[in-house]
Formats: C-alpha cells, sequence, structure tokens
DNA sequence: GACCTGCTGCGGCGTG
C-alpha cells in the first residue's frame, strides 16, 4: 500500500503507520495526507518529543495528532497504553469522541469521554482499566486529583502522550496556570516527562506557545506550523449614524415592539442584515449577549413580517444547554438556511457545518477574536471568507466628545481590519501573575497527596512549576495567609493539612474551576429551563422580557430558589448582563492614529462609512492632533495617549494618585483639573517602581479572580497590576507628554 | 455600556 502526499511525491509518513490505521485511511477514501498530517506522523510515533501542531481550522489537526498517536499504542496487542486528550469545552469532547470513536471502534482502542455531564459508571470503567484515549477537561483531572489521589499512579502509569486542544485558548488566563500546574503534576505522578502535544490554530508567537507547552525546555518542541490556504477575504464596512427611536418611551403605550423602541438606524441594520443574509448560513457577532438577544428577535420578527420562516438563532453563554444545542442543530442540519446570532460561543472549534459569512456589529474586541471568527467562513475549497462589519457612529453636536467626533468605533474596525490583513494580532498576554490559581493548586496538592511540606509544594508548583515568577517571601507570605484563615494548619513535623476552612473549600465540587463566576438566577418557562441571568440585576414580576430569541413576561420571582418564572408574552426588552469588557491592544490604538492621520480611502468601507471617516479625519486635522496630544476639551485638559487600554489604566491610577480626577476615555485620557497636569506629569515619571506600586493603594476593588481573598493585600495588587496594568509604559508616555505640556 | 469556560459524591426515590 502506499499514498501520495500532498504535493504528490510518494508519502513516507503514510508507510510509518500502523497497518490497521493504514487499511481505515483507505477506507475513508483519501487519497493524500495533508501537510500537517504528513509532517506530525514522524514527529510524533515514537512518542519521544513535545510538539505543537498549529494549522488553519479544518486542517485535519486532530487527525494529525492522532494516527501516528494510536499507531505507537497499537504496537501492543491488546492495547494498553494511554492518551490524555485535555480540551477547554465539554461540546469539543463531545464532537471529538464520535469522530475518534468511529476510527477507534475499528482498532479495539477504548474511547472514554470524561466530564461533568459523563455518568460516573463511564468514569469508573476507566479507571479500572486505564487503557485508550481519555478526553478530560481541566476541571475534571482537577478532581481526579482531589478525590482520587491515591489511584493517580495506577490512572496514568501507562501515560504515553499528554495532547491539548485549542492550546491558544488556555494561554494567558487562570485556566491556562491550571492546565500547565497539572500537566507538571501528571509528570510527577509518572515519574518521568510524558510527551506534551499542542493544538492550535495558528500562532502569532511559536516561541510563546512552546514556552507554555513546556516551560524551561520550549527550546526542544517540535514546531509543525502549517501555512495560511491564501484564501480570499472579501470585506465591507457599513457605516450608520443613528437615529432615534420611533417611539419615546412613554408608559401610557401599550406594547410598544422592540422595534419601535430601538433606534431606528439599529433596525435598519437588521433589514439590511436579513436582505443579505437570508438564504445562506452565517454568523453574527454583535458583541454582548444583550445585543444578541436584541437582534435575534429583530430579525426574528423581519422574517415573521416578510412571511418566510425564521432563519435566525441566538447563541450566548447565559442560554441554557438545550436552546444552545437548538441553534447548533440549526446550523448543522443543512436542510434549510439559518444563522446564528452569537458571542465568542461560537468563536472555537465545535463543529457547526459550513459558515458562507461572519458579521461584526460595532468594532471587534481584538484582532485576535476577529481572525478567530473569521476562520469559521469561506471553509470549502475556493470559497471566500466573506467579513461583514456594520458600525453605527453617533450624531454629532456642539457638545459631542472627541470619542464620537473621531468615531472611534468605526476607526477601530477600520484599524483592526488593516492589522488583520497585515497578518498582525494580540498575542496572549503571559505576565500574568495568578497567585489565586496558585492557592488551589496548594490546596488541591494537600488533598491529591494526604498533605505536603511547604518544600514539596514549592518543589512542584514554582521551582519546577509554572509559577515561576513568585519568590520566596512572596510564598512563604501566601502560606501563611492561608494559616491565617485556617485553609491550612501546620502539623509539629512541618507537614501543611486543610484547615476546617480549607477542607469545606476543598470538599466542595465548585474547587475545580480556576475561575469565578456570578451568582445567577434561573429564567423557567413552564416545565423549561431558559437560562439564566445574574442576581445583581434583578428581574420583577410584570416585566417584559426578551429572551432566547422569544418574548416572555415575568410571572414570579423566588429569590429562595434563585428562579424567574417566565411565560410567552408580547413585547419586553432584553436583560442586562455583567462582564468585563475585553482591553484594546498599543498597536491597535496606534494604527487607529495612523488611519486618522492618512489620507488614503479606504477600499472596504461603504459611502457612509468614507463619509463619517473623512469627517473624522477633518476634525483630527483641524485640531492638529498629528502633533498635538495635549489640549482642551470641553473644560477637561485632555491628553491624547493613543496607547492600549494597559497603559491608559495604569496612567489614570498614577495620575489619581496624585490628587488628580482623571479617567480612561478610550484613545485618549482625560484629565479634568487643568494647570497642574504638567507638574503631576512630571513627578509619574520620575516615580520609582516602588513608588507606582504604593499608588495601586488607591484602587479599590481589586479581587480578581477566583481565591484573590485569601491573598495577601499587596500579593493581590501586584496580581492586579501584572494582569491590567502596563506600569513603565504609563512612566514613559508620562515623560512624554509632560514634554508636550504648553 | 461590558465574552467565555467548568464541577463530585451521595442520599433518596422509583422501577425491574
Amino acid at each position: 500500500m502506499s499514498l501520495q502526499a500532498s504535493g504528490s511525491t510518494e508519502s513516507r509518513s503514510f508507510d510509518l503507520l500502523d497497518e490497521r490505521i493504514r487499511r481505515w485511511i483507505w477506507r475513508e477514501g483519501w487519497t493524500e495526507l495533508r501537510d500537517a498530517q504528513e509532517r506530525a506522523v514522524p514527529a510524533l510515533i515514537e512518542a519521544d518529543r513535545d510538539v505543537i501542531i498549529a494549522a488553519a481550522t479544518a486542517a485535519g489537526k486532530t487527525e494529525a495528532a492522532f494516527l501516528p498517536i494510536l499507531s505507537n499504542l497499537l504496537r501492543d496487542t491488546p492495547c494498553s497504553g494511554s492518551v490524555l486528550y485535555i480540551s477547554p469545552l465539554k461540546a469539543l469532547i463531545n464532537d471529538q469522541w464520535s469522530r475518534l470513536d468511529n476510527l477507534c471502534d475499528a482498532l479495539e482502542i477504548p474511547v472514554t469521554g470524561w466530564h461533568g455531564d459523563v455518568s460516573s459508571g463511564r468514569k469508573q470503567r476507566f479507571v479500572k482499566k486505564p487503557t485508550g484515549v481519555l478526553l478530560i477537561t481541566p476541571e475534571s483531572l482537577e478532581a481526579m486529583f482531589v478525590t482520587r489521589g491515591a489511584s493517580l499512579e495506577a490512572t496514568f502509569g501507562a501515560l504515553r502522550y499528554v495532547v491539548v486542544d485549542e492550546l491558544h485558548a488556555f494561554i494567558g488566563s487562570e485556566r491556562g496556570m491550571q492546565l500547565q500546574s497539572l500537566m507538571r503534576r501528571v509528570d510527577r505522578v509518572c515519574g518521568r516527562n510524558v510527551p506534551r502535544v499542542g493544538l492550535s490554530a495558528t500562532l502569532g508567537d511559536m516561541r510563546l506557545a512552546a514556552d507554555f507547552l513546556r516551560p524551561r525546555k520550549a527550546q526542544d518542541v517540535q514546531i509543525i506550523e502549517s501555512g495560511s490556504t491564501g484564501q480570499e477575504l472579501k470585506i465591507l464596512i457599513k457605516g450608520y449614524v443613528e437615529k432615534p427611536p420611533r417611539i419615546q418611551f412613554e408608559p401610557g403605550i401599550e406594547n410598544p415592539g422592540l422595534e419601535d423602541v430601538v433606534p431606528a438606524s439599529t433596525v435598519e441594520v437588521a433589514n439590511h442584515m436579513v436582505k443579505v443574509l437570508r438564504g445562506s448560513n452565517n454568523l453574527i457577532f454583535p458583541n454582548s449577549r444583550r445585543q444578541v438577544e436584541l437582534y435575534a428577535d429583530l430579525l426574528r420578527r423581519a422574517c415573521e413580517r416578510d412571511g418566510y420562516p425564521n432563519e435566525f438563532w441566538p447563541h450566548h453563554g447565559s442560554l441554557s444547554k438545550e436552546l444552545r444545542e437548538q441553534t447548533e442543530q440549526a446550523l448543522k442540519a443543512g436542510d434549510r438556511p439559518a444563522s446564528a446570532v452569537c458571542t465568542t460561543t461560537l468563536e472555537l472549534g465545535i463543529d457547526i457545518g459550513a459558515v458562507k459569512s461572519v458579521v461584526q456589529v460595532g468594532a471587534p474586541p481584538s484582532v485576535a477574536s476577529l481572525r478567530q471568527r473569521l476562520g469559521r467562513s469561506g471553509r470549502r475549497k475556493g470559497e471566500a471568507a466573506i467579513l461583514r462589519c456594520y458600525d453605527v457612529e453617533a450624531e454629532v453636536h456642539s457638545g459631542s466628545d472627541l470619542s464620537d467626533r473621531l468615531r472611534e468605533s468605526l476607526v477601530q474596525s477600520v484599524a483592526m481590519v488593516n492589522l488583520l490583513l497585515r497578518g498582525w494580532f494580540e498575542p496572549p498576554r503571559e505576565r500574568g501573575m495568578h497567585p489565586s490559581t496558585l492557592v488551589q493548586q496548594i490546596l488541591s496538592i494537600i488533598a491529591e497527596r494526604g498533605g505536603a511540606s511547604a518544600g514539596e509544594l514549592w518543589d512542584t508548583l514554582v521551582a519546577t512549576g509554572p509559577f515561576g515568577t513568585v519568590d520566596k517571601p512572596t510564598f512563604a507570605a501566601i502560606l501563611r495567609g492561608l494559616g491565617a484563615k485556617d485553609l491550612l494548619v501546620q502539623e509539629a513535623g512541618g507537614l501543611l493539612l486543610h484547615g476546617v476552612a480549607g477542607e469545606r473549600l476543598v470538599n466542595h465540587y465548585e474547587f475545580y474551576a480556576s475561575f469565578s463566576t456570578d451568582d445567577e438566577f434561573r429564567i423557567v418557562a413552564g416545565a423549561k429551563v431558559l437560562g439564566s441571568v445574574p442576581v445583581s440585576r434583578p428581574l420583577s414580576p410584570g416585566q417584559g422580557l426578551v429572551f432566547g430569541g422569544q418574548r416572555w413576561r415575568v410571572q414570579d420571582v423566588d429569590a429562595g430558589k434563585k428562579t424567574v418564572y417566565v411565560t410567552p408574552d408580547q413585547g419586553g426588552v432584553p436583560p442586562v448582563f455583567d462582564g468585563g469588557g475585553s482591553l484594546v491592544h498599543d498597536e491597535v490604538r496606534r494604527e487607529m492614529f495612523n488611519v486618522l492621520k492618512d489620507g488614503a480611502p479606504v477600499v472596504f468601507l461603504d459611502t457612509t462609512g468614507r463619509e463619517l471617516l473623512e469627517e473624522a479625519r477633518r476634525y483630527f486635522a483641524s485640531n492638529e492632533l498629528a502633533t498635538r496630544s495635549v489640549f482642551t476639551h470641553g473644560g477637561s485638559t485632555v491628553l491624547a495617549t493613543w496607547s492600549g487600554d494597559w497603559i491608559n489604566d495604569a496612567l489614570v491610577v498614577l495620575l489619581r494618585a496624585e490628587g488628580l480626577d482623571a479617567w480612561n476615555q478610550g484613545p485618549t485620557v482625560s484629565v479634568r483639573v487643568a494647570g497642574s497636569v504638567k507638574d503631576a506629569l512630571q513627578r509619574i515619571a520620575a516615580l520609582t517602581p516602588s513608588q507606582t506600586k504604593e499608588a495601586l493603594r488607591a484602587i479599590g476593588n481589586i479581587d480578581n479572580e477566583k481565591w484573590d481573598w485569601t491573598l495577601p493585600d499587596d500579593v493581590k495588587r501586584d496580581a492586579y497590576a501584572s494582569l491590567r496594568l502596563d506600569m513603565p509604559g504609563a512612566q514613559a508616555l508620562a515623560r512624554r507628554l509632560a514634554t508636550a505640556c504648553e
């Protein structure tokens, strides 16, 4: 048997695969191995190194990893080795289980899915005979360490590979730190470094990804990067000027429709979408759950109005699993057109079939996110990827602020598309300390091993683990803090055990996730759970509600059961959700500056968009914003920083510590008090690192991550700064701005 | 105005 490699030389990799796998490939009717697959086989088949496979979506990454991995497992009959596959999503585990089971069934290799929705019987079966492929989430793996510490050696003794899917989704977050720590702990249980395999969409900085996969040995990670497909891209940004609602809200009006109370320009956008999207599958990203509900309702109404069956389905994290699956099914089914109005829930790799175009409402949260979204479109060979953006800009009047004058949202969209076309996107932010997750891992290791010494914890988590930026005094202070809160107690011999409070924390299932979530009310209609809303945004009886793509009225709120009961009705508006907005990167703000300074026409704007950009450029030029960075506007001193939010936020913190009322206003930072700004900037530029740390004391609520409440105050402040502020950047900026004053 | 992800063990009840 032989097979062509892509590029029509004979495939040598094919010959390396197990005969049963080669037979499976023939039966599937493959005529060649894709580039990434061809290169992955020799890298993985001996299980002797760490590998990253980075390739565009749908390039066959899963098979690239598993064909050689399974070939390796098949060297023993019956199969006695195992593979640990870690995924960020339960839905992805379910998808991958179907794909792998189809292949593994014929090979007599068991495939076990293990997450919160899987029965304990199936899990038990794997523990009894731990061979084959285990598909698991980081949280379920954490639970294994906490509740099955004594049997881990038996469970993972024959482990040959650890595969991490959607690697990029983990880098830079609490969950990423947890994953790194768990992988380290797996190695320790096995008494050797188990080869790691990272799967990802093309990552910008491969060194960063390698360093995440195998800290301290990144140089030994083999990188398999499969180039872009050279796919055609079609982009259009449509500009709109906001128009007031048809009806100003008055209590007297009976049941106004949503289309009457939202800005008329929003209805215009929705109507245009219906016109161009109907009849095909699309993804619509309006940036927030509230806007998702709003557009889902407007689009559904427009279909009803025109006498078509509905083609638009909502999808976001506060919808129940049933409603989300309904939307996924509609997209996948393929028997009639369906589009999802969604948040980042549909950005990751769950299987939703082919999508014709991607629609972005308002500026995207980041270039990386825009890129990921666009990767969902035009996946069939020869099809272009299509991006449609809608930007609604405020009507400008004499009192308008700078952001409106400069058409910030539209300019940000243009800047982000420019950067996308140039191949740039935000690198993951790796500077975060995440001591909150360190606390979780300390408590977890104590559960796993039935107690641990401070030295053992230091060794596993800091010296050879992912928390390398933590120094000894900080580590000791964290342990002392845990002791003071009765989370830890120390035995006479020095062994650390859980205190009463620690025991309670670890023995509850909420312990396993490294990230925190808000308290929520469930929304229930009859016997059906529709989803949830944050407790911080209460609903009251009688209120109309748009949710899950339909209209409801609140009948009753049971605060004890934390449940809101609704019945179908007309009218109402979508609920308000909580959530942190994403931060804009320095490079995006720099590009926005260039877009405004430039006179060059932007080819992917429509007529209104071009007019709006020209307006903004005229304002930019007539106020000499290309050269002036300090000026007054509407009674405030404006510092035009054109920096990202990490620098802007840090500058605000430092100005406030100087006693000035400052706030971050997007591309600029506004400072209210004139006159003394220059002195303040000069003082800020000269601050020592310990003085900038001191300035952090002025920040109020900095409990950011799940176990921050267990941390000493200054550790918490450092953690906050490492994640959200760029102090050195802000000081350099202050120096520049000080010289620009007057 | 502002995203997302995840979760065990056991008691109680009904059914074969």
